[in-house]
DNA sequence: GAGTTTGAAACT
DNA sequence: CAGTTTCAAACTC
């Protein structure tokens, strides 16, 4: 599977990868035999049930360019007589392959990072030492390959590669700086992120040095015709910062292993296995869109064989469309760090992004675990309109005889969306900055890590990626995933710049309590405020999937909505995709803000394209720079416009939309001060005495009372009666003694009241 | 609330 | 790229 376009793939630097200095690895024995390891090695690593990719780190310590490695031999390796692996290249073609064969001595197709890593021979027996293993090596001149497997109790291999021009020259981070024999490690992360273990010891630990730069290379791994879709493969190489280059070597990413090398033709280094036919198609950086825009995602699932929450700093390269993105992954159980060091977050710099066909990042992409069901990863792009961008699902393992079942360990990631000088600190497992908030989804105890950096920090790098997709852990508790953090829906979510990830059951209902606030945009805050409700649609045939749909233009799910047929929303995944991709693909910018800054800064707003009104005169909503309260500019294409700052009618406008304001701020403060007089005025005119524990008001209007003021109404009409009053009269008389009670009835209770203030009762 | 107007988006 | 159509919001009655 191509991640990377082969145009985008074309543009990247060639030094990606030394394979040059991959010439031949010839098995041997520590004393340096070529024979057989009594002891089979087990390498294999457990599989994700959603195991989606591979990742392949190619880490050197040597800074000096590393000699050409000839692949035209095959590279195999013979832990033992019923085992064996074998790191066949297939040239001519320049193609290193890298073959687990049969036995325990594998390399799973999990979502577990290789890693190539050029040690010095004894470092490296010391850091397998130091982790419990007995890493074979081989003492011999030439490139060496060490293989083993993080986390777990198996004996690296070293193959040394035999010798072909200069040996480059070793610094080790502990202050060896003799001359090495540099050579391959090939780690595989097994259950246990036990780096540590291969490369942290004292003597032959990845410095963090080494770790300040990081070269991410793409392999396309490529499994048999038998076996499912390609794996793919991230390629990290390390370059030693106390080697001679000074210069840092930026990361790149998402590009296929191709690589030129000044003494032969380009190269593609292929990793395959041999062995298992029946691991299903496994991808690193799966990228839903061909386009520029597209994102790949790198699934580097973590087995969660305990469920005890030991962090983790284990830096992973990820390849994001064009850009990389790391992402620290969370072991649980893993008793030891990853990145070893005193203080990794101190010492580790985060791997810095490349332009790449021109576009330069420093700035990381979010990754988050893929859930093992595709249909509802859904990723966020902080920055334009759209705030999210979906990923391309994961594909889930199919049963290979090496998946071992996940358990229900946490899985802590830390996704850092901020620029480049903070990803150190979100890479390490130490407690969170305070910007950060982890919070932990109940169910799939996956955490997700989102910083609090304004996402306008972030907007260009996330120019060119597609909206519209949600983290969504796979329905049915899948343990591992990952996915790009929709920041949108972290703040519809919960108004916080971190975002829990929901699990499959709880993450559905997301559209019933989006809040489609806004983010700010290019800076300045949106048009609507944040605080404003978002409108809802009212759509009928565009289905919410099309610009017309100011919900689907603002990258929000439709909620509240009236519209009909909706698709806007994570029940229509693949078809909100597909819109998202046909709109990117007739006009990137699509969901970029339309409203930007102008040249002279954050006041001086205007519209991206311009309106073309041409009836409306620009002094309607209709137009879209009056909607967003901005002056029309020159870019603008309208007609009769009286959208510019000296119009009268626009002057009018003004003047008469303030006053109508004004009326209506002061009719609602009249109606608020009307209520309050209303509620006042019937708080102290109701009197407050006791009647039966009550406080009752009008106590005075009794049954007595009134039955007094019946017979006194009674006696009057009985007294005009026999007077032979007219029947006017009558009721004249009648009126008047009902008022002359009233009267005493009002009296008596202002009496009864001063009476009762008097004496204070 | 129904109908009309309007201009952006989509389409050709 | 220009012209036309579609669409949904804005507007009017």
């Amino acid at each position: 599977m191509d991640v990377v376009s082969p145009e985008l793939n074309s543009l990247l630097p060639d030094e990606i990868m030394d394979t040059e200095a991959m010439e031949k690895v010839v098995p041997s024995q520590p004393d340096g035999t070529m024979g057989v390891k009594p002891e089979p090695l087990d390498l294999t690593v457990p599989m994700e049930t959603d195991s989606s990719s591979e990742t392949l780190n190619i880490c050197s310590d040597v800074a000096a360019p590393q000699p050409a490695l000839s692949t035209d031999s095959p590279l195999t390796i013979n832990p033992g007589a019923s085992s064996s692996v074998s790191m066949a290249s297939s040239m001519p073609s320049s193609i290193i392959t890298l073959k687990p064969l049969t036995g325990p001595f594998t390399i799973s197709a999990a979502n577990h990072q290789i890693i190539l890593n050029k040690v010095a021979s004894s470092q490296a027996t010391e850091a397998g030492r130091g982790a419990g293993t007995t890493p074979q090596i081989i003492k011999q001149d030439g490139q060496k390959l060490l293989l083993t497997a993080i986390g777990k109790s198996v004996q690296p291999f070293v193959l040394q590669l035999p010798h072909t021009g200069s040996k480059p020259v070793v610094s080790q981070a502990a202050g060896d700086a003799k001359t090495q024999t540099p050579q391959f490690k090939v780690v595989t992360i097994g259950g246990r992120t036990e780096l540590k273990s291969i490369v942290g010891n004292a003597g032959n630990q990845m410095s963090t040095l080494q770790a300040q730069h990081l070269k991410t290379v793409q392999i396309t791994k490529k499994t048999p015709v038998s076996s499912a879709a390609p794996i793919k493969f991230i390629v990290t190489k390390a370059v030693n910062s106390k080697g001679p280059q000074t210069s840092v070597a930026p990361v790149i990413a998402g590009r296929v292993l191709t690589q030129t090398s000044p003494l032969m033709t380009p190269r593609t280094i292929t990793l395959t296995e041999s062995h298992n036919t029946s691991i299903p198609g496994k991808k690193i950086a799966i990228s839903p869109l061909k386009t520029p825009s597209k994102v790949t995602v790198v699934s580097v699932a973590s087995p969660t064989g305990n469920t005890s929450q030991k962090s983790v700093a284990l830096p992973v390269n990820v390849a994001l469309g064009q850009q990389i993105l790391t992402v620290q992954q969370a072991t649980p159980g893993s008793p030891v760090k990853v990145v070893t060091g005193p203080s990794p977050a101190q010492n580790i710099k985060p791997v810095q992004p490349v332009a790449v066909g021109g576009v330069s990042s420093s700035q990381f992409k979010t990754i988050i675990p893929l859930a093992t069901q595709p249909n509802v990863q859904q990723i966020q792009v902080p920055g334009s309109r759209f705030h999210y961008v979906r990923l391309v699902t994961a594909t889930t393992a199919s049963g290979p005889s090496t998946t071992k079942p996940m358990s229900t360990g946490a899985v802590r990631m830390s996704v850092p969306i901020v620029q480049a000088k903070t990803v150190k600190q979100m890479m390490a497992p130490k407690p969170l900055p305070s910007a950060a908030h982890v919070v932990t989804s109940p169910q799939t105890q996956q955490r997700l890590i989102m910083p609090a950096t304004p996402l306008t920090q972030i907007q260009p790098n996330f120019a060119n990626l597609p909206p519209g997709t949600v983290l969504a852990p796979a329905p049915g508790g899948g343990n591992m995933g990952y996915a790009v953090v929709p920041a949108q829906y972290v703040t519809q979510l919960q108004q916080n710049p971190f975002v829990t990830l929901a699990s499959s059951s709880a993450f559905p209902p997301l559209t019933g309590v989006q809040t489609q606030a806004r983010l700010p945009l290019n800076g300045f805050p949106a048009p609507e405020s944040t605080s404003r409700p978002r409108k809802p649609c009212n759509c009928t045939k565009s289905q919410c999937l099309k610009l017309y749909c100011d919900c689907f233009a603002n990258g929000e799910f439709c909620s509240n909505c009236n519209c009909n047929n909706c698709f806007n929303n994570l029940e229509h995944e693949t078809e909100r995709l597909k819109a998202i991709k046909t709109c990117l693909d007739r006009n990137p910018e699509a969901f970029k803000p339309k409203i930007g800054k102008g040249k002279e800064g954050e006041s001086d707003r205007r519209h991206s394209k311009g309106c073309n009104c041409k009836r409306s005169g620009c002094l309607k909503n209709y137009c879209e720079c009056y909607e967003a309260k901005i002056m029309c500019s020159s870019i603008c294409k309208c007609i009769g416009c009286k959208n510019f700052e000296e119009s009268p009618e626009r002057k009018t406008l003004m003047h008469l939309a303030d006053a109508a304001e004004v009326r209506v701020q002061q009719q609602t403060a009249a109606k608020t001060k009307l209520s309050s007089q209303i509620s006042d005025l019937l708080t102290r005119t109701a009197p407050v005495m006791s009647s039966g524990g009550g406080r009752l008001p009008y106590t005075f209007v009794t049954k007595e009372v009134l039955e007094a003021t019946c017979e006194c109404l009674m006696e009057k009409a009985k007294r005009a009666e026999q007077t032979r009053q007219s029947q006017a009269e009558a009721e004249r008389m009648v009126l008047e003694e009902f008022g002359h009670c009233l009267m005493r009835i009002i009296s008596s209770a202002a009496k009864a009241k001063t009476d009762c203030d008097s004496v204070n009762c």
